[in-house]
DNA sequence: GATGAATGAGATTTCATTCAT
DNA sequence: CATGAATGAAATCTCATTCAT
């Protein structure tokens, strides 16, 4: 009656891009396993034979995409780029990357309003930065060395302010246009904040004499 | 069994006090009206007396949550302060703000997963900070009068700025510490995001010639 | 639609009789609550309001158990009996309180299948038969004094004597009924094996001279 | 992956093993054959493939243990030991045989609370105490020719006498051990148990003339 | 105002068993 | 012989909400 001995790699795919949707739109404790299994075409039982039960369910969607937004940010460390250009292009990567995938920002906040506990039981995360962070350091050493970005520029502090910039926009969204009473959905108000990020960055980081004109 | 017949609004009170702690904590889904109702040392029944649903209390945690938050904001406007002084108190402010609140940051996370569909309900909040931009946009009116700041600031944008830099490190502190290796909780390293977030914000409103050195 | 504000003390007992029928029947795994909660004319929610879950409800079954079966044990201190026909009747009520109590045998089994676990954690039973042993005490010292029986009887051994005899007889008659191709389920049957037991016990606890002759 | 091809006999006899364990442990509703299959190491297809359900490997397991417990009982009606001898050593190695054996008494129990049901599609288990009665028919006919024993003893119930003592002892060991709060685990606890057992059935069976003095 | 008792729908998880290979 | 994948039914337990008093 059910389809039969499908590719069970197929299946758990499946299952996983399921699961993301669900604990994106409703959380963890809203989600239901029934929906989860339903949408993916699966039964129940077919979900708790690959995946152990709940939570590793929705550790494994948080493993998944934290691995996909990595991947969207992993070619900056080109080096035929310009260290500004690259730090540009790193900046409208993030803020793309965010905007496209939204069940990202929504499982990170979740995974944050539990603790981090998940996270914390999950090795596969652990210091998956550590390569964007290691080539921002490149960019910033680069830029200092031809003079283009101030010294002493720590690429954590960096990398927290315009993703905190890109993040915080998506993320908050819903409120923020209530609150503020301003549209941030079309396209060209969106356009114009990445604009935005790139210019509070660039004040930032570059070196004094090369500063954009404030009189823009 | 007798009827203890205390003060309404206090009662009131305890009972949006448990549930801003509940909801805050397990999210809307997650959070059980049992609980709620114990932790305010209150029957169910009164709960619902008092609150028609758990959506309504929802709502209504919510509601408070941004009088807090607007509350906090509110002395800005005071026109003995310089501009720039009253920009980094306002920065300071929304920051401490938000710290001492952590559940004011998982309530607007939650209303914003449900896409703001608890907030377009509530005719409090719209509009609310208002008096907030206006009292900001005195700011840079004031600032830009007297050479301080460059022109054409938004306040909307400024305020933004540096508000999701604030929000973001809080809301999102753990999975951060996880994924870049870095400890965000000490009362050092907050201050010091603080004074990175005025850095940050000099650099961007002041006008040219006042700008910070930027070999700190 | 179904019956509302029922007196919660009936409906405790119901559910608990209930469960002591399922739990005897087939055994706490094999158990169902389903089964219990329909039988006892209760909704599912209202055994778990009560019981807080299966464990408790089965160790309240087994603590009811133990209760209903020292009761039925209780008369025999009275010191107008002989110590012999006091002894008689404590090893008659035994047999009788078993056989009309089935569900007993079944929980005990049961509860030594799970090691004893259930009853670790109740209060209410340790201790329980010590009134029992006490008046067997008391039996067996004015037996001794008035020379009918032997001295240095130790109770426990003597109960444990007799209710070996009892219970075994009735526990495992399935199965010894057609190992030992012999009926064990009829009335004469059963008082045949009530008068065995006696006679065992009274050429185990009499005085070498008053007991009974073997050629019967 | 590739077919081990073991002894299919090794196999079932592992199968069968692992069956016992777990239906003496946690009964037949209790039992997993998921658990049973893997203490067995062998796949659950394997496991249908040999046994046709879990019903039918409950009644193998029962009948392998009625074996074992038969075979235990074997060798008493050697005629060269004197009948009291031979009675003494029959009760010693029930006892031993079942304290050996505690699998054994729970999978009795069990299909006692199944009244009998499993047992009564089985006739391999059928009759299969004959050769036990016969020998100890032949045990008291000796012992009464010789003047040791009373006349007219009946095996069954000679039988059923030790065996209740010696069953019920450890059988409900732990809620005898809570109820009377004496130890019965003990070694020397279960060889006095023994002695007391003897005493009790040379009491019952001796000739009037033979019978131990009773202040030991 | 206040409470204990009650409800119906539904949540996660488990299990004996079978199919396709 | 042997296995991984699949299934359907059902089990325990939970929860927002309401009724009767």
């Amino acid at each position: 009656m059910a389809p039969r001995s499908q590719n069970p790699e197929e299946v758990k795919e499946r299952i996983l891009r399921s699961a993301s949707d669900e604990f994106a739109r409703i959380g963890f404790d809203g989600a239901r396993v029934d929906r989860i299994a339903k949408r993916a075409r699966v039964s129940k039982n077919m979900l708790y034979y690959y995946y152990k039960s709940k939570q590793q369910l929705f550790i494994a969607a948080l493993e998944k995409t934290y691995e996909v937004l990595r991947e969207d940010q992993k070619d900056f460390s080109s080096p035929e780029l310009e260290p500004l250009q690259a730090l540009d292009q790193l900046i409208h990567q993030t803020f793309i990357s965010l905007e496209r995938n939204p069940n990202a920002i929504r499982l990170l906040n979740e995974e944050n309003r539990h603790e981090g506990k998940f996270l914390k039981r999950s090795s596969r995360v652990k210091n998956l930065y550590n390569p964007l962070l290691q080539s921002m350091q490149n960019i910033l050493y680069q830029g200092c060395k031809s003079g283009v970005f101030r010294s002493n520029l720590d690429p954590v502090i960096v990398y927290l302010t315009f993703s905190s910039l890109c993040y915080h926009y998506l993320s908050n969204q819903f409120t923020l246009q209530i609150a503020l009473n301003r549209s941030l959905e079309s396209p060209t108000a969106r356009q114009d904040w990445v604009k935005h990020i790139r210019e509070v960055i660039h004040m930032y980081c570059l070196a004094e004499h090369r500063r954009p004109d404030s009189s823009i």
